[in-house]
DNA sequence: TATGAATGAGTTTTCATTCAT
DNA sequence: TATGAATGAAAACTCATTCAT
């Protein structure tokens, strides 16, 4: 989850370390105060730095944005594992739906700042934008939409999602788990559904 | 869609309407640069008018977003209209996406500005609110299920009509018409199946 | 000097004479400091102003500061007055130095900090070629000297001329008048030795 | 022209090879960038070395400046070599000039940051001064000018050089010998004349 | 001695808001 | 009421210098 190499001396260590300390700043201002509010000076006071460190770690305040945020989204993005090959279509979904909303409960801070009350518009777009080609991948191995459905379904149905990811963060008490479970139940119908449909009305 | 109220004397019309330049303007402003692109600056002079103005209709910038956002989303959160009482649930149902997608196609500058690509998240969230107690009047009037389960529910299928929301945006050439049968498409099988998986599972 | 537009309301008047307040004490202080020491800061307080007026002003520090000097100091390249047209050659260099000199008096902390000792070097470089561009028409018109000749030996008379302006603004008890005969006196043998030696020379 | 010690130690050689590196990285820097764009981070960038490392040469940024152009600068007032002894004037003249331009193109980089387009205006000033008290001994040793005379035009002969310097950096294709030259041709009548119009004018 | 990360004061610029006209 | 100039509190970013390793 943390991208810098994996620095082996000593003052290598401390510096990733130090770096991570404002990765982390970020996150937890975006999701508290929003974009808007996240401010450098914050950011270094919270992970009690100077200033003008900040400038050796990041060129700007954009590449600190694009570091707390995508620096671990980006696995968002990534193909499915091997493992799930012999489930049936069901199970697939739900191991997937799964996977995903543990990842949301191992990055809290990180998805609050995208997806939580105060998230960051242009991330969240962007956010969405790999939900959704996570969502078409899904829908093309695990049905028989054609493509124009599969290009106004897929939207739909990473907005649903998305909820899930909401309401995952608001309920701290709900499991990943269950939410995968909730969701599969939602899902589930349509692709059973959908092909008669399109066929007689799309 | 103009809340003002009926400007009788003619200063008091001339008034209301450069109010709502003023609100136009800031609609026009954050979908095309975000929120924290809105400067009153800006909109005074796409207004056409002095900065000085601007105090004297709104208190501050805060109200002015206020303005332009909630002032007519709200009838988002209006009752359904009565004349839909006759109708079997899945009519109801498209009836009332139909309704909701006229509204954003009637409004586009103004959804830009909350679902669109540089949406302003605070509002985003309220409008989503706005949404979830829409969905779940809809579930409580068409279906069985219990509140447990409605509470759940309700922010997926808020997430998926906002992904309806944000589709129709970015696909002007789709009518409001069409989304609101393919969405029906999507959720209807949902009312059907839910019901049983929860008494098992949930 | 004041190249601002005839104010005609009492504001215009009013704002024209704050930006006239800016550029003085934009001249003091490089003066004083050199441009290097050049803060907007120091400006507005100079001249008693808070720093975002300055910005209502001028877009940029690099825009004041070319108001500051080249507003001014655009007359060095203006062609000569038309009533020098009777005068012998001497007279007339006399005269046309004489001219250039009582520019410096009239602009003491405008030539303060174009040659002073603290003076902007970019800025000096463009005044010394509008210097070299009045020396070559003059060399032109009062000599017969080919244009190859011309080219090397206008640089050298410039100098010399910005050596007369920096000798001027060094003893302020010195009279352009005086400065000027001086100059003549240096310059005009010049014109009787050269050709001669060019024509056996270079 | 280097005037460190003549280092015997090799860990002495070493240090004063560094030292040099930073002093010729400033020249470079400040003849291409001006003296407000020279950081000590560039400096040690192009000299291939720490930053810390610059402030065991130097106690800061100044001396650096200082060492970089008057290390070397400071042979301009030095007095002239003894076998100029038997000529006559005008050979003298010519001679020294030459000398000059010679040193300036033995030094380019140290001359452009000196009076090149973007050159260092403190310094400037200096090596003008310089220049002065070189002019005026050369006066006062090849001709009978009383110092009032001396006093003013000695700066209007030192722009002259100037003047002629400037055109060398300008001009590579240019040799010492022509510039030398062509400022004597510019020189030489001077002496003749002035003293007759002093004893009349000044 | 050499290194380069850390520091924080200082600089330019923006913008919501006020207020005299 | 309308105007738009004036204000000054931020905010991002730079850079000379220090200091632990």
């Amino acid at each position: 989850m943390n991208n810098a190499p994996p620095a082996s001396t000593r003052s290598q260590r401390r510096r990733s370390r130090r770096r991570q300390r404002l990765v982390d700043a970020a996150r937890e201002i975006i999701a508290r105060k929003g974009l808007a509010g996240l401010t450098v000076q914050d950011v270094t006071e919270e992970a009690d730095m100077a200033v003008g460190s900040f400038y050796t770690y990041f060129p700007n305040k954009e590449a600190l944005i694009e570091a707390a945020i995508w620096e671990d989204l980006q696995q968002l993005g990534n193909p499915q594992r091997p493992e799930l090959a012999g489930l049936t279509p069901d199970q697939r979904l739900q191991a997937q739906l799964m996977q995903l909303f543990q990842f949301v409960e191992q990055h809290r801070a990180l998805f609050q700042a995208v997806f939580g009350p105060r998230h960051a518009p242009e991330h969240y777009e962007r956010a969405l934008d790999l939900l959704e080609t996570r969502v078409a991948d899904g829908l093309r191995l695990n049905t028989g939409l054609p493509e124009e459905a599969i290009a106004w379904i897929t939207p739909l149905l990473a907005g649903l999602i998305g909820g899930g990811i909401r309401y995952l963060l608001a309920h701290p008490e709900v499991s990943a788990e269950e939410m995968a479970l909730r969701t599969t139940i939602l899902i589930r119908p349509l692709s059973e559904q959908i092909p008669a449909d399109l066929t007689t009305n799309g």
